[in-house]
DNA sequence: CTTATGACTATGA
DNA sequence: TTCATAGCCATAA
C-alpha cells in the first residue's frame, strides 16, 4: 500500500514526543507541500496511535487544533499533547516556536 | 469538462 | 490577535 497516506503515516510517525508538526510541514516532507489538506484527511483516516501515528502531534502552522473534528474535542488532543509535554500558549495555540518539530 | 468538498495556508481587514 | 476570504490540490459526481 504506497498511497499518499502512507507517506503521511511514515513522517507523522517519526515526530518524536513534546514535538508537534504542521500538516504543510508534513506535506513537504512527503514532496506534496500543497497537499496539507489530505495530509489532516490522512489523519482523520489514520489509525492513531495503535498503528503508531501520533496525530495529535499534528496542529495547524498556527498551533491551533482541529476544531470539531478531533479525537472528540480539540480539549482532548490538547490534554494529550499536554501529557507529552507540549507548551500551550493559550488555550487554542501551542508553542510552536518551542515545540516544533525539526526533521 | 465543471462543481463541490475538505484535520490547510497565506493574506487582508 | 481574531475572523473572513482566496488559493491550493486531489477526489467524487
Amino acid at each position: 500500500m504506497d498511497s499518499f497516506f502512507e507517506q503521511v503515516y511514515e513522517v507523522v510517525r517519526q515526530i518524536p514526543e513534546g514535538r508537534v508538526a504542521s500538516y504543510g510541514q508534513v506535506a513537504r516532507l512527503v514532496g506534496a507541500p500543497r497537499k496539507a489538506r489530505f495530509v489532516g484527511f490522512a489523519m482523520h483516516a489514520s489509525p492513531g496511535m495503535g498503528g503508531g501515528i501520533p496525530c495529535h502531534r499534528v496542529v495547524f502552522k498556527d498551533g491551533s487544533l482541529a476544531t470539531g473534528f478531533a479525537f472528540g474535542g480539540p480539549n482532548i488532543q490538547k490534554e494529550m499533547l499536554l501529557d507529552e509535554g507540549i507548551s500551550f500558549r493559550d488555550e487554542t495555540h501551542v508553542d510552536m516556536e518551542a515545540c516544533r518539530w525539526e526533521a
